[in-house]
RNA sequence: UCCGGCGUGGCGCAAUUGGUAGCGCAAACGGCUGUUAACCGUUGAGUUACAGGUUCGAGUCCUGUCGCCGGAGCCA
């Protein structure tokens, strides 16, 4: 006979329909034993948030033996039929006919048990919290947000652009790097006291890149309009719910693109991603919406419906100096908005997502495009209530004059950015970006409070454990 | 990095003015039931983060270290 092909309890759940000899494999999270001669089983296998109920019939062979070893956490391969329910609470139930232990979980040492478990802790079992309900769930949401990623870009033309990820690029302006090196810690070599740079493995001093927007401009300079999507790195000694040392940050570039298009195609990207999620995590977003953030779908739904407010940094400074509400900073003209004021912006005043834009010139870094006032720059934040600044963008500075004036002022070593310079010196052209970041994207979509529980291994301050 | 809080059985917590540890959940065992966050009973499980100090006596007070959480800064 045949080898029976598994099958995703997703699928059969979806269906609905009673079908005879379907195998089930997946890992047990909960057993009930009923003296009437059998037991129910609740079977996961992480292909959608609920279990499968499966019956294990007393006269199985070797019964008692077996439901000894279904414990919560063991692996099981399940043989039978799929039957209506004759109970409530499940439309359809695996009778099972054959059954095998995969792998045992010894109850007295797995530490997932079947109560709720705080994140604090589930984060020390980093390797097995994928196999709690939430973390499962927020992983398919993940999943799926970052599949709608590639998946608007590419409707629209856009080249995926692989950037490098060790970079000899020292200061972009976006935070502390982490050190790419080879040398021997215990003996650098040295001339004038300091390290010497041109015996490491690339005869230079490098980093783990902070951001691939640069690399991303001179592609799009060529290509018209890509984005990235990788890995990232800042080595700043951040601790709150909202950083990570090691994140994924998505980048358009676009080509002919002046500020206004590049706030439009951020709100529309947001709002696609939002729909997507909507649309094709459902259960998983009724699960954040009952157990981590009851008003998740409201917040998501309004997102989709509305659209965002824009308003100029010199009229939300304005805003926020008639506002009646005392702050802790005080706020003037020139000063870098606070978390409390975007939260005021975002939550109170507008109460939804607010696109702040042409910020003062000397609190944005040097490739951002000059407005003619050469007071600001064409440079843009979105701001979600609750979570802050999700995405940063700009027009960048296209006049190599403006530019190279800039870097001096800025302190920026022309020398080294004379690749950068080139893209302006040969067929420099109008263009924008903008970087959100995907952790952010998830904690804000799936309601999460700590940035922590939205990538499977976190990366913090001290933190590098699995 | 700064400010604040916390660190007690596997997990979540409790312990009055300092008087040498309790509860719930989980687990094991038994009972009961087409059960479903199952239910009922019994049992086991703790050098109170670590290192010092004060005291007749420290989970409780003091100092230091480490870790965690919340907020802030930096930012995405």
């Amino acid at each position: 006979m045949a080898k029976i092909k598994r099958q995703k309890i997703k699928t059969l759940l979806e269906s609905g329909a009673a079908v005879e000899n379907v195998r089930v494999q997946g890992w047990v999270r909960t057993r009930r034993d009923s003296k009437g001669g059998f037991s129910f089983l609740e079977v996961n296998d992480g292909s959608c948030l609920k279990n499968l109920q499966a019956i294990i019939d007393a006269n199985l062979p070797g019964y008692d033996e077996l439901t000894h070893q279904l414990t919560t956490g063991s692996c099981v391969d399940l043989l039978g039929n799929l039957v209506e329910s004759p109970a409530k609470g499940q439309s359809v139930e695996l009778q099972v006919k054959k059954l095998k232990i995969y792998g045992s979980a010894d109850p007295e040492k797995y530490p997932l048990q079947k109560k709720r478990h705080s994140f604090e802790f589930l984060r020390e079992i980093a390797h097995l919290r994928p196999r709690t309900n939430t973390m499962g769930a927020v992983m398919r949401v993940r999943n799926r947000l970052a599949w709608a990623i590639h998946k608007f870009f590419n409707e629209r033309g856009f080249v995926y652009l692989h950037t490098p990820i060790i970079t000899a690029s020292d200061c972009e302006g976006a935070g502390e790097m982490f050190q790419v090196t080879t040398l021997d810690l215990d003996h650098v070599p040295k001339v004038d006291g300091k390290a010497d740079f041109s015996q490491d493995f690339f005869g230079d001093k490098t980093g783990l890149t902070v951001s691939g927007q640069l690399e991303g401009e001179a592609y799009a300079l060529a290509l018209g309009e890509i984005y990235t999507f990788g890995p990232t790195f800042r080595a700043e000694n951040s601790n709150t719910s909202r950083h990570l040392a090691e994140f994924w940050m998505v980048e358009p570039e676009m080509a002919f693109y002046d500020l206004d298009d590049d706030m439009d195609l951020a709100e529309e990207f947001i709002k696609y991603l939002v729909r997507d999620v909507l649309e094709n995590c459902a259960d998983d977003m009724e699960f954040f919406n009952q157990r981590i953030d009851s008003t998740i779908l409201t917040t998501l739904k309004n997102i989709v419906d509305n659209s965002f407010e824009r308003i100029h940094y010199s009229d939300a400074i304005h805003l926020l100096q008639k506002s009646n509400k005392t702050f802790q900073y005080a706020v003037e003209w020139g000063c870098n908005l606070q978390a409390e004021h975007e939260r005021y912006l975002a939550e109170e005043a507008f109460k939804k997502p607010v696109v702040l834009y042409n910020y003062p010139e000397s609190i944005k870094p040097f490739y951002m495009k000059l407005n003619e006032d050469r007071e600001t720059v064409r440079a843009m934040d979105v701001l979600l209530p609750k979570l802050g600044e999700i995405i940063g963008g700009s027009q960048r500075e296209d006049d190599y004059e403006i530019l190279l004036e800039r870097m001096k002022a800025k302190g920026v070593d022309p020398e080294e950015y004379g690749w950068y310079l080139d893209l302006r010196r040969f067929g420099s052209a109008p263009h924008s970006g903008f970087g959100l970041g995907f952790e952010r994207l998830v904690q804000f979509v799936t309601g999460m409070e700590n940035i922590r529980d939205v990538i499977p291994f976190p990366r913090t301050p001290k933190h590098a454990r699995f």
